[in-house]
DNA sequence: GGGAGGATGCTAACGCTGTCAACATCCTGC
DNA sequence: GCAGGATGTTGACAGCGTTAGCATCCTCCC
């Protein structure tokens, strides 16, 4: 990676490439600034002209982390034919969202874990109590925007009661963030494929069930 | 902290009491070897006469957090009034338990992700294919196993029906520990304290729902 | 066209970390 | 009472994030 000019001309996009790289490979510690620039082939400090701390190059490769998690999802929403009746439809919705979130976690633990790091912990003194919407980061800002999307179709569908509304999306968003958890750190790493296909579905079949009270009798 | 003689006497501990404070204070990554032995007033070579390695410490703190955690679910559980008919009974206890779990997420976040942090992530080269049961890494098996017992009561008095039992506990221990997460570290740091004994109800009730069907009817 | 000056890169250095090797001290069992 | 293992110390190394000061290049304005 020997460039011709003394500048490189796009550094702060190759060391976010780069540090996405590192994250890829061992999660958001193995991000390291020094490692990143020593693959673009430039000095340590250089990336102090982008990026001003460390914390700063995560943010930007979180950012890159919640993008394809946000795509993975989109994927996976078409990969299933939409369904004519609308309460069904939404409900196939959140599904296909859960899989993709989970796939995404499983597909790309490096990744997935960074999206949800907490880059400058102590770094940012004065936390500002803020809206919710506002401490979303802005980087998940895509995926939890499909989701509200769709558990707000599910209660104007009808399918999720009033009473359930309030804070159904994060119901949903905890079960299905949680498994990804047990299953990348948790007791859950030494899953069989096998097994995890079990409790994935195991899962969302819960999430629905939390969401919307399921029919009498035995489930399909 | 000075002491008398050359020898410590009880180090080992000492240094696991000291790396335990760091991990309340700021988390898994506040948990520097040199900083607990500098503490218990020790060099931080001497650690390794006791830790084989960084991670080694992580990993006592976080056996410490484990039964920290597994002490606090315990207490709600006797918080309240066991209830006379076993089915409701199974109920309240899971209840507990997930109280418990989220108000110790809340109350000690530094423990808490301690206690489900990953040390050394590429240290132990080849994970070998193991039970989920030795999977457990053996530091949360006190909480895993009240779980384990209390969903196995929820299904032995006919709350939770038989085709709903496989992967119980995950379904419960995904949704309950994915909103301790999202408290933490995600979109839900900046709830007011009001917001979030909403959201822990919530998804305690969306738990329930999705393990015993609810009966038709408003719910209470 | 040719400087001025900002943007971007570099080297050197600091303090911090985990870790190892070699040495010092103490305690315990023969 | 002493040999040897257990335990603690000093010194050093490499790697990290970060800063200061210097070098190079590009752009824009006269």
């Amino acid at each position: 990676m020997t460039r011709p000019s003394y500048h490189h001309g796009d550094l702060a996009n190759a060391l976010t490439a780069a540090a996405t790289q590192l994250a890829r490979d061992g999660g958001p510690d193995a991000v390291v600034l020094r490692e990143a620039a020593r693959k673009v082939g430039v000095s340590a400090t250089a990336a102090y002209r982008h990026f001003a701390s460390h914390g700063e190059l995560i943010h930007a490769v979180k950012h890159v982390a919640a993008d394809r998690l946000a795509e993975r999802m989109k994927i996976e929403l078409a990969r299933t034919q939409p369904l004519p009746d609308p309460g069904p439809e939404a409900v196939r919705r959140l599904r296909a969202l859960g899989n993709g979130y989970l796939r995404f976690a499983v597909d790309e633990p490096g990744l997935f874990r960074t999206a949800f790091c907490n880059p400058a912990a102590a770094q940012v003194a004065t936390v500002e109590i803020m809206s919710v919407e506002h401490a979303l980061d802005m980087a998940l800002v895509d995926p939890f925007r499909m989701l509200m999307e769709t558990v707000e179709e599910l209660a104007r569908t009808g399918m999720l009661a009033p009473e359930r509304r309030p804070w159904a999306e994060i119901f949903a968003w905890s079960a299905v963030h949680g498994l990804a958890m047990l299953l990348l750190d948790g007791p859950l790493q030494a899953c069989s494929p096998d097994e995890r296909e079990q409790v994935i579905a195991r899962v969302l079949d819960g999430v629905a069930d939390g969401l919307v009270p399921p029919s009498p009798g035995p489930r399909a």
